[in-house]
DNA sequence: ACCAGCATGTTACCGGGGGTAACATGACGT
DNA sequence: ACGTCATGTTACCCCCGGTAACATGCTGGT
């Protein structure tokens, strides 16, 4: 209708776009159903892409997670040194999610995003090894102290993302700067 | 039947037990009726006393977290010097989730928990809030810096619990160290 | 002794959402 | 002109959360 020589690949595009949609628009209530009523389809066309509900939910999450993550790789090569790189990523972090705040809310907490889930701990876990190659190759820290790092790095800004998402009485400049003090030793140090 | 006396607190907690029992058994997979079979009753009466799912996922989570609250309050007061202390309570926390790591899966990250996961919620925000405190009180930090590092803290843990769950590649005890050491400004030192 | 009333329990049902089978229809190559 | 394959639809199944309506038995007041 629409449009004539839609290949497959743009047509799973433009459901995802609608997938988008509904999910921003309805949260953690979004349906098969609506979501394909958002494309102008009906659902068994959503199963022949995507397979089942985690598929789409993957997806989704994926076509998020790879543009932020592109970005937060940016970012990380940006800085002039140590400390700048990492409040610049630390920043484009939050940036991102205070972007798309119903999209993260939805791919991170919601109750029926358990098939997303899956992306995102995907997603965490490549990010957190990116960390952790980082501070291997740049500190020569050992592979344990690594990943430990890398992991709990990214939890760390994830979780004070949540919580400044939930409750944003201050701007992003000064949480970025809190958390770059705190990774810089600010805690140890008081 | 079983017993002639049981009030209806007593009763609770048995179905509490039950439905321990079964998450730790089916993980996700565990349904309402399951639940009720495994405290040989019916459905109906887990709702009479639960409200709704959310309400017994909420329950659940509650006495599962506040027991681990009390663990890690303790902690905190426990050591000798500031460093010494953090050392405890991350320990306390690893320990925690090692020792019961299905129902601690389950309350996290599982699909069906978005009734728990309110629970799970505030738990991390008081556990948050307590550590805000603290370094307030401690290091005469301002509210916005006790609370980016409260709710940054928490989630540093988490994410290396979680990590380490997955792939429990080393003792406790190591990991323990390295995160005492990031949270101690070895990462900024190096 | 008897009955009202309440707690405790059951069966049977509803509604909705994920997932699928079976059928329609139109664009193509031969 | 006709098989074939993609694209689309309707109508259905199943399971799970949630509830209404009905049974049963213990209590206490008169």
């Amino acid at each position: 209708m629409t449009l004539l020589a839609n290949d497959r690949a743009a047509r799973r595009e433009a459901l995802l776009d609608a997938a988008d949609r509904i999910v921003a628009r309805d949260g953690p209530a979004a349906t098969m159903v609506t979501i394909a009523a958002e494309a102008g389809i009906t659902k068994p066309i959503l199963y022949r892409h995507f397979g089942d509900k985690g598929g789409l939910y993957a997806a989704l999450a994926e076509r998020y997670t790879s543009a932020l993550l592109a970005r937060l790789q940016a970012a990380l090569e940006a800085g002039t040194d140590r400390r700048d790189r990492v409040r610049r990523t630390v920043d484009a972090y939050l940036a991102a999610i205070e972007g798309e705040p119903q999209v993260y809310r939805f791919l991170v907490l919601s109750d029926e995003a358990a098939a997303a889930s899956a992306q995102v701990r995907t997603f965490t876990r490549r990010l957190s090894a990116l960390l952790a190659d980082g501070m291997a190759a740049e500190l020569g820290a050992g592979p344990v102290r690594a990943a430990a790092w890398g992991h709990g790095v990214v939890g760390m800004v994830q979780a004070a993302g949540d919580w400044w998402l939930d409750t944003p009485t201050v701007p992003r400049e000064e949480l970025v700067g809190e958390l770059t003090d705190l990774l810089f030793g600010a805690y140890g140090a008081a």
